[in-house]
DNA sequence: CTTTGAAATATCGTACACGATTAAATCGCG
DNA sequence: CGCGATTTAATCGTGTACGATATTTCAAAG
C-alpha cells in the first residue's frame, strides 16, 4: 500500500511571503485540510442522524431549528446569513419543516418580498430534546470541553477567513 | 478514556432566553461544534469549487482523485473505506469521473464482485494542477501551516472517535 | 454439487447544497 | 412620477450523501 511512484514532496512554492519555515506541502490526502474537514463533517452528520431520526429531523433541519430557538421569527434571508446557506437550500428545507408542523412561514406585511419563519409550539417543544442529543454527541467526540471549544474556535475562524477570501 | 469528558463544568450559562432547566449540560460548547463543523465544511467546499471548476471537477470528485493519486487501482470498497463514503455515493461519482475520462472502472478477474478504479492519463495529469489549488486554499484559510496541521490532527481524531462511537 | 450465507457493488428514494436564473416587490434617481 | 436597478425568495439543473434494498458473485458446509 506504500506509494510506488515516489512523490517529489515538493518544497514550498507558496506565495505568502518568505516562509521557509514550513516548506512541506501536505501530500497525503489524510493530511490535507480539505479531506479532514470533509470527512469529519460527514462523521458528525452520521453521528447526529440516528439520534435525530427519533425526532423525525435531519441534521440540517436540526441546525436550522437551533438558530430559530435562539432567535425566533427570522426572515429567510437573515436565517440564510446565519447559517451561511443559500436560499435555494433553505427554502425547501423550511417548507419541509413547515409540513412537519415545526415552523410557519409568513410573508412580510410591509415588505412582501420577505418571508419570516416562526416556530410553532411543536417546533419549540423539540428544543427540550436537544440536551440529550448534545450529551450523546459530546461523549462520542471523545474530547473534553476545553478541546472542543478550541476546535470550535479554530473552525469558526477558518470559516470566516475562507468566506472573506472568496 | 471513553467518556470521562462529559463532565458538566457548570450549569448553563449560554442561554439567551434565560430558561435553562436543571440540566447541567453545557449546551454552550457543543451546540456550536455541530454548527462550526457544518458551516466550516461548506465554506471549504465553496472555496474549492471555483478553483476546481477550471478543471471541470467537483469537490468530492477532487478528493476521490487525491486518494487515487496516492494509491491507484483501488477497489470501490477500499476507496470507500478511505473516503469514509458509502458505495451508494461513490458509484455514481466514479461513473461521472469515468465519463469525464479521468478513471477507468474494471471488474476484477479473480473476484468479479470487485471493481477496480484506475487513473487514466488524463486523471493523472490533473494531479499537476493540484499544488496551485492547495496553495490557494492554504492562503484562504488565513492560518499558518502549524495551526492547520493541529486542526487537521484534531479533526481526524474527532472523526475517528465519532466513527468508533457509532 | 447444492444450499446457506456473506461480501462487493449498484440501485432507489429522500434530502441537502450550490450556482444560475426567475419573479415579484421595493428603491433610487432623474 | 416613472422606470430601471436592487433586493428577496423561489425555481431549476446537477451533483453529492445516506440508509435500505437488490443483485451478483464468492465461500462454507453439507
Amino acid at each position: 500500500m506504500t506509494n510506488s511512484a515516489a512523490q517529489p514532496a515538493r518544497a514550498g512554492l507558496m506565495t505568502m511571503n518568505g516562509e521557509l519555515t514550513k516548506t512541506k506541502l501536505p501530500q497525503s490526502a489524510e493530511e490535507m485540510i480539505c479531506f479532514a474537514i470533509y470527512s469529519a463533517g460527514h462523521a458528525v452528520n452520521r453521528a447526529y442522524s440516528p439520534l435525530l431520526k427519533a425526532l423525525g429531523l435531519t441534521y440540517p433541519q436540526y441546525i436550522a431549528l437551533m438558530v430559530l430557538w435562539e432567535t425566533d421569527g427570522l426572515s429567510v434571508g437573515a436565517l440564510s446569513r446565519r447559517l451561511r446557506m443559500e436560499s435555494s437550500t433553505l427554502t425547501p428545507l423550511l417548507k419541509r419543516l413547515e409540513r412537519l408542523g415545526h415552523v410557519e412561514r409568513r410573508r412580510g406585511v410591509e415588505d412582501e418580498r420577505q418571508v419570516f419563519v416562526h416556530l410553532t409550539k411543536s417546533g419549540r417543544a423539540l428544543q427540550r430534546r436537544s440536551p440529550e442529543i448534545t450529551a450523546c454527541i459530546i461523549k462520542a467526540t471523545g474530547m473534553d470541553l476545553t478541546r472542543l471549544e478550541e476546535l470550535v474556535e479554530a473552525l469558526s475562524a477558518l470559516r470566516d477567513n475562507m468566506i472573506k477570501a472568496a
